[in-house]
RNA sequence: GCGAGUAUGGUGAAGGGGUUAACACGGUGGAUUGUGGUUCCAUUAUGCUAGGGUUCGAAUCCCUAUACUCGCC
C-alpha cells in the first residue's frame, strides 16, 4: 500500500497545514521532522529511544547502504525495517546529495547515465545511475524512496541549472520507470535553484510524473535563509494539495517554522544529531555550547522546559564533563535532547496551525530564541 | 660529600649569539542544514629556572645559586 496524505487544518493566515501521514507502518502527523539514521541507525540512539522522543519516521540512506552492508543483505534480513529492528516508517534517501558532494569533476562525473564517484570507503570508482538508486531503494524496502536529482552547488549560472533541471527530469522518469514495490511509496523532487521560473517549470513538469509526494531540493546547499525562503515559494504554489511536501536537509528551528509558514509538511537533517556529537545544544535562548568553561559549575539542565530525559535527569555540568572526556553517553544525551527539541517544535507548530496561530507563533519563539544567555 | 649532565608555555618539546620563540597536544572561543562520527577555523610564552656578567645585540656564551637526573664514595 502507497502512502495517503490526509488534509486535518490549514492555517488562516499562512500556508502552513496540519496533516496525517498514513503508512504501512502507522500513520503520523505533519509537520513533522525525521532524524537521520544514514546507515540503519540514528547514531547513539535506539528504536526504543526514538519512540520515547516521539520521532514519527526516520531517514536513511541508500548510498551508504549500498557500499555498507550492500542492499542485498538487507533484503536478506527481511528488509530494513527487520534489519535494525525499528517498526516505524522509513524514508530512504536516493544518494544523489552524496554522491554530488563526491563528485571530484562535476562537468566530468556527472553524466546523462549518472554519476561517477569514488566510494568514501576504499576510493574504487563507482557509477550510479537513477534506475540503481530506485532498485537499491526497492530492495531497502524503505516506506517512501527518494527520485535520484542532481543536487546542485550554490551559486550556477542560469544554463546550468536549466539544463541540471532538465536531465533530474529525465532521471525521475527512469527512476519511475523501474520503480516496482507496491509497498513503497515515490517521491519527486523540485530543483531550480533560486531562478524563480525554473523553480515552477521544475515542479509542474514534476508533477506531472505524479509522485507520491514531492520535495524541495537543492536548498541548505550555502545560500542565504532569504533565498532560501524564496526557492520554498517559488515552488509550493505548484505542488498538489492532497500530497505532502518535503523540504530536503533543513533542521534549524527557525527554518522549520519558516518552512511550515510556507506550506512544508516533512522536513529531515543531520543537524541536531550532528550538533549533538559536537556538543552543542538547541535551547528555548538559542544554540549554546555545552563545552564553555561557563557550564563547568552549572548544575540546572539544558533546558528546564524541555520534557526530554536529558533534561529530566541531568545538569549540563555532567554532560560538559562527558563531552570533555569523549564519553559517547554524552553525544547520547545531546542527541536525544536535540531530536527532542525540534520534535516538540514541530508539535506546538501543529497546535497552533489548528488554532490559526502559527504566525504569532513565530513571533513568540523568536522573542527568546535569539535571546543572548545571561 | 665528590663528579657529570639537564633546566624553554598547562604538557611534550624545537631553536647552540641577530629582528615577530617552530611544531604537537592541551586550553579558550567559533563553525557545522537530503551525515565521509576521528572535521574545519581563530586564539593561546612581551618571554626561555633565579641573579649577575660579556656583547651593538643573549633562550643561545661566561660566573654564581637553586632544582632535578645519573654515576662514585
Amino acid at each position: 500500500m502507497k502512502i495517503k496524505y490526509e488534509l486535518k487544518h490549514k492555517d488562516q493566515n499562512s500556508k502552513a497545514r496540519h496533516g496525517i501521514l498514513h503508512t504501512n507502518y502507522g500513520s503520523f502527523e505533519t509537520p513533522i521532522f525525521m532524524p537521520v539514521g544514514t546507515q540503519a541507525t540514528v547514531k547513539t540512539l535506539s528504536p526504543e529511544e526514538l519512540k520515547e522522543i516521539h520521532s514519527a519516521v526516520i531517514l536513511s540512506n541508500t548510498y551508504h547502504l549500498w557500499l555498507r552492508p550492500g542492499e542485498d543483505v538487507v533484503a536478506k534480513a527481511g528488509g530494513l525495517h527487520k534489519f535494525m529492528n525499528y517498526d516505524g516508517p522509513i524514508l530512504t534517501d536516493s544518494g544523489g546529495f552524496q554522491v554530488f558532494s563526491l563528485a571530484k569533476n562535476k562537468k566530468k562525473d556527472i553524466v546523462e547515465e549518472g554519476v561517477h564517484f569514488k566510494s568514501h570507503l576504499d576510493g574504487r570508482p563507482l557509477l550510479l545511475t537513477p534506475e540503481l538508486s530506485i532498485q537499491i531503494q526497492n530492495k531497502l524496502d524503505s516506506d517512501i524512496a527518494m527520485s535520484f536529482d542532481e543536487c546542485p552547488p550554490y551559486p550556477v549560472t542560469y544554463e546550468y541549472m536549466k539544463q541540471s533541471v532538465e536531465r533530474t527530469l529525465r532521471w525521475a522518469k527512469r527512476g519511475a520507470s523501474v520503480h516496482n514495490n507496491p509497498n513503497q511509496s515515490l517521491f519527486g523532487i523540485v530543483q531550480g535553484g533560486e531562478f524563480a521560473d525554473l523553480r515552477k517549470w521544475s515542479a509542474e513538469e514534476t508533477v506531472k510524473l505524479n509522485f507520491d509526494g514531492y520535495s524541495i531540493g537543492g536548498t541548505s546547499v550555502g545560500e542565504d535563509k532569504k533565498t532560501m525562503y524564496q526557492m520554498i515559494d517559488d515552488s509550493i504554489p505548484y505542488l498538489p494539495e492532497d500530497k505532502p511536501r518535503y523540504l530536503m536537509g533543513v533542521g534549524d528551528p527557525i527554518d522549520i517554522i519558516e518552512g511550515v509558514i510556507r506550506g512544508i509538511d516533512m522536513f529531515d537533517c543531520v543537524h541536531p544529531t550532528r550538533l549533538a556529537r559536537h556538543a552543542h545544544a538547541f535551547t528555548r535562548h538559542g544554540k549554546i555550547n555545552l563545552k564553555n568553561a561557563k557550564y563547568k559549575e552549572d548544575f540546572t539542565p539544558i533546558d528546564d522546559s524541555c520534557d526530554c530525559y536529558a533534561c529530566k535527569h541531568y545538569t549540563k555540568a555532567y554532560i560538559r564533563h562527558l563531552m570533555v572526556a569523549e564519553e559517547t553517553f554524552g553525544s547520547r544525551l545531546l542527541s536525544i535532547h536535540n531530536l527532542r527539541f525540534l520534535i516538540r517544535l514541530v508539535e506546538e507548530l501543529r497546535e497552533a496551525i489548528d488554532q490559526d496561530r502559527v504566525l504569532e507563533y513565530k513571533e513568540e519563539f523568536m522573542k527568546t530564541y535569539y535571546t543572548k544567555e545571561s
